[in-house]
DNA sequence: TAGTTTAATCGTAAATCTACGATAGGCGAT
DNA sequence: ATCGCCTATCGTAGATTTACGATTAAACTA
C-alpha cells in the first residue's frame, strides 16, 4: 500500500514532488554536481567518481533522465550524460514557487 | 540493501538529498501549501483538507518536522503546526545552490 | 570474425516508504 | 473521576527503493 494517490492531488504538487523525489538521493545530487563540472559526461566517468556499482550509477542516471533533469545522448560505444537545461529550469521554478509560498508564515 | 550510503557521500549533498526526501511526496509539498494559505494551523484542519487518513497526515507530519521544515507546538488538547522559517530558508538555500552550480551545463 | 569495451537490463535481497485501522495518551469539559 | 476530542504511535500489509552481480546488447578494434 504504498502507491502515492497522485491522482488525489494537484497537478503541480505532484509534479514538484516528482522532481524533489529524483533530487532525494546524495547519488543523483552527485550527479548532477559532477556534470557541472567534469567537462566530459560520460557514464564510466560519472561511474568513477561515485562510490556506487556500475548497474547502481546507471539506475540512478535512469531516474534522473526520466525526470528530466539530464538527457543521454550516444556517442559511440559509450553514452555522453548531460544536464537537461529546461528539466532543470522546470524543476527550479517549481521548487523556487513552493519556497516563496511557504514563505508567508501563518503563525 | 536499500540503505543509502550516506557517509560516502559529501556532507552537504546528502543535506540536499534529505531536504528533497522530504519534499518528494505529493501530500507533502501539499502540507506546506495549507500551512502557508490557513491562517489556522491546526492539525485536524491539515487532516480535513488532504485525502489521507489522520494516522498518514501525522506520519507525513512527522517527517517534515524531523527534517525541521514545519514545527509543532501544542496548544491545548491540539496542536498547532507551522513553517520553520529557517529551515525553509535553509533547504532553499541548498537546492537553489544545486540549481546554480547544474546551470552550467557541459556539452 | 573474434574479442574487448561500454552501458543497460535482469534478477534478487534487504531496507524503506506509504497507508490505514487500532490503540494510547493528553487535555478540557461535564 | 469520567467522558469525549485530538493527535501520536503501534502494528501491519503491500509497494517501492536501493544496491549489486550477472547477463545482454551495441559498437569499436584487431
Amino acid at each position: 500500500m504504498a502507491q502515492t494517490k497522485a491522482d488525489l492531488f494537484q497537478e503541480d504538487e505532484v509534479l514538484c514532488a516528482s522532481y524533489a523525489k529524483a533530487l532525494s538521493h546524495p547519488a543523483r545530487v552527485a550527479i548532477l554536481k559532477v556534470l557541472a563540472q567534469r567537462k566530459s559526461c560520460v557514464c564510466g566517468d560519472i561511474v568513477d567518481e561515485l562510490p556506487l556499482a556500475q548497474a547502481t550509477v546507471s539506475q540512478h542516471l535512469k531516474e534522473l533522465k526520466e525526470v528530466g533533469l539530464i538527457q543521454g545522448t550516444i556517442d559511440g560505444p559509450s553514452v555522453c550524460y548531460c544536464i537537461n537545461p529546461e528539466g532543470l529550469k522546470k524543476a527550479q521554478t517549481l521548487l523556487q514557487s513552493l519556497f516563496q509560498t511557504a514563505a508567508t508564515c501563518c503563525c
